[in-house]
DNA sequence: CGAACCGTTTGAAACGTTTCGAACGCAGCA
DNA sequence: TGCTGCGTTCGAAACGTTTCAAACGGTTCG
């Protein structure tokens, strides 16, 4: 492993010659340049990254910070992200949240071993973000609030598209509708849930039960939450999930109950994953712009690295109702009801 | 930005005292310990691990240099991966060599930036792994095979799975079977192609025809494909698509045709890709041992780091048939004749 | 009482670049 | 001839760690 030091010696110039050289930032005569690329053939030379990093302090890499590299959403919002950096001429290296404290993720919001991040990641601390953000590594976090301007926050807006998914349904006849929740705790789930209800309290409805039942966001979850309702007997005439694995579950436990979908009751998830077109029948859903929030990051992160002042701290990106053939229309009366009622529709 | 330098002099230590009590490499009075500490706590020192890679050389970096980060396998992929590398307190950071020549993926082969490589990535051209190879990078190639010993790769055996896939339909009874290719100048095409063509002769059959349709690894090209065949007139009792996606774009057209799956005709499929389980029916398909081969994958790249010798230069992986609800027997004759037939399996 | 030893601390030299000010050679000009 | 200016090359000082040999104090032992 030659260095530039070898380099040098062997064309027989100094070592900023060619440092200057091989970096292109300052001219040097042709024949120098010759003899230095010359050298650097014959020697197998390559730079050592590491090191032209630690002394230029200029990396021009984002890293990318997400719980999981396998998660649904990292796809989708990986090739936002990757369009506008490369673009841009940045590298972004991605790395998981995974083994908490000492993961990958946290060494590079820590050792200053990126130029910027984006985190989309709850397994982070909020507290180490801020920590690294005060530190002067730009940051972006996706799906979080945090009430500080040291970094800008992503989020999608929940109620809007919980909001969304309840008006369809309403919309279409339904006044019996269930809200299969994701996890108490969970501020998107409880986003979604007040979306749900503010629809439905716009149009003069109330919840379909009292009953809460959450599906802990897994498919399984959503299988039992459906198991659950039908031994309560009387069914809602639709259903909105939290998100659309529980979806996905729900209706595998209606085909198991031989209640059709969406004759007997229509479904809504939430998410628009991947799988959502192919199951049977294709689930309406409401779409988060995943791909246009990685965008968004990057483009902010980017803005913040040229060392523009951030225009604002937050951003709410507004979700997109997906009809597919989950969802039918009952009654007749109704939709005429529901269009009157449709001034009412929040801001 | 403290460095260590700062905090030793608030400490009123050595500079290398405080590398010492920070790196736990050697023991320090408790006294010491404590005051160090204290003075990084007080002037929020954060270790620059740019600097540290550089002096010690050895950075715990595995680079996964894939095609593309949103890739359909790269998701089962990481987690074999990560699995084996969090366990031997390795972290692995993922780049795509998306851009070619100066993307993130190159950088990290060629400016030594990780301590090994795992490459699935057909961008990636075979001369730079050889080269950084050869400059003393371990570096497991996927998915490829390269003759050189400077290399580890693994691959699966394609041949095998076809084989499997093909002798399925054959044992249900199946006699005029479609191969529908997926690119023709794609190694694993041929592999599957190979594979598909043996299982036939070792029953004694032939293609089903000599049109060789080609659906370019794409859902719209297995449409398409599709669309040609029935134009033919005549359909095969059963095609195997060269990959999940095919299947499944064959899947919609024969829908559209108004052809059942499986009772006019029988579908196979390759990779089990995770959409498979869930189209309608459910695709009988060969599966990749993808997560297996992350795994290996890592562990062969760990054992290479810790000096062991490699105990061989290319590994083979086979695949596995997974039965689901796209195939079904006919005749019952020819189940016999399979039977007898299975003894001219290849090996 | 001095030598030998041990555990802790220190000084200084790396690691391989980038970068900045100075030196150098050469032409143009007075 | 001597000065200025310009384009190219050079030397040396960083960057922030790790690490190795040496120094230091304090015991223990002969």
């Amino acid at each position: 492993m030659a260095t530039m030091k070898d380099v040098a010696k062997a064309a027989g110039v100094s070592l900023s010659t060619v440092s200057n050289t091989l970096s292109g930032n300052i001219h040097v005569t042709e024949a120098t340049k010759q003899r230095v690329l010359e050298a650097t053939e014959r020697l197998n030379y390559q730079k050592n990254g590491i090191a032209a990093d630690l002394k230029s302090k200029t990396m021009r890499t984002i890293a990318l910070i997400v719980d999981d590299l396998a998660g649904p959403f990292f796809s989708q919002f990986i090739q936002g992200i990757q369009r506008v950096a490369l673009d841009n001429r940045y590298d972004v290296v991605a790395c998981s949240a995974l083994g908490r404290k000492d993961s990958m993720g946290v060494k590079f919001l820590q050792e200053r071993r990126a130029s910027g991040a984006i985190v989309f990641a709850s397994d982070i601390a909020e507290d180490l973000l801020l920590d690294s953000a005060g530190r002067g590594l730009p940051i972006v976090a996706i799906d979080r609030v945090v009430a500080d301007d040291r970094l800008v926050s992503i989020t999608v807006d929940n109620t809007q598209g919980a909001y969304l998914a309840t008006e369809h349904l309403i919309q279409l006849g339904h006044t019996s509708i269930a809200y299969i929740a994701g996890s108490h705790d969970s501020l998107d789930d409880r986003q979604r849930l007040n979306g749900f209800l503010q629809a439905l309290s716009a149009y003069g409805l109330s919840p379909y039960s009292d009953l809460r039942i959450s599906g802990n966001f897994t498919e399984e979850g959503g299988y039992r939450a459906i198991k659950t309702l039908v031994a309560q007997k009387e069914l809602p005439s639709a259903v909105f999930f939290a998100n659309d694995e529980m979806a996905i579950g729900g209706l595998r436990a209606l085909a198991a109950e031989h209640i059709l979908v969406p004759d007997d009751i229509s479904v809504v998830g939430f998410d628009d994953i991947v799988l959502a077109r192919y199951v049977h029948p294709a689930l309406t859903t409401v779409r988060q712009p995943i791909y246009e929030m990685g965008a968004l990051a990057m483009n902010v992160l980017l803005s913040s690295l040229m060392g523009a002042p951030p225009k604002t701290t937050t951003y709410t990106l507004s979700c997109e109702l997906i009809q597919r053939g989950s969802c039918r229309r009952i009654g007749s009366k109704e939709s005429d009801l529901a269009r009157d009622a449709s001034s009412g529709r929040r801001s």
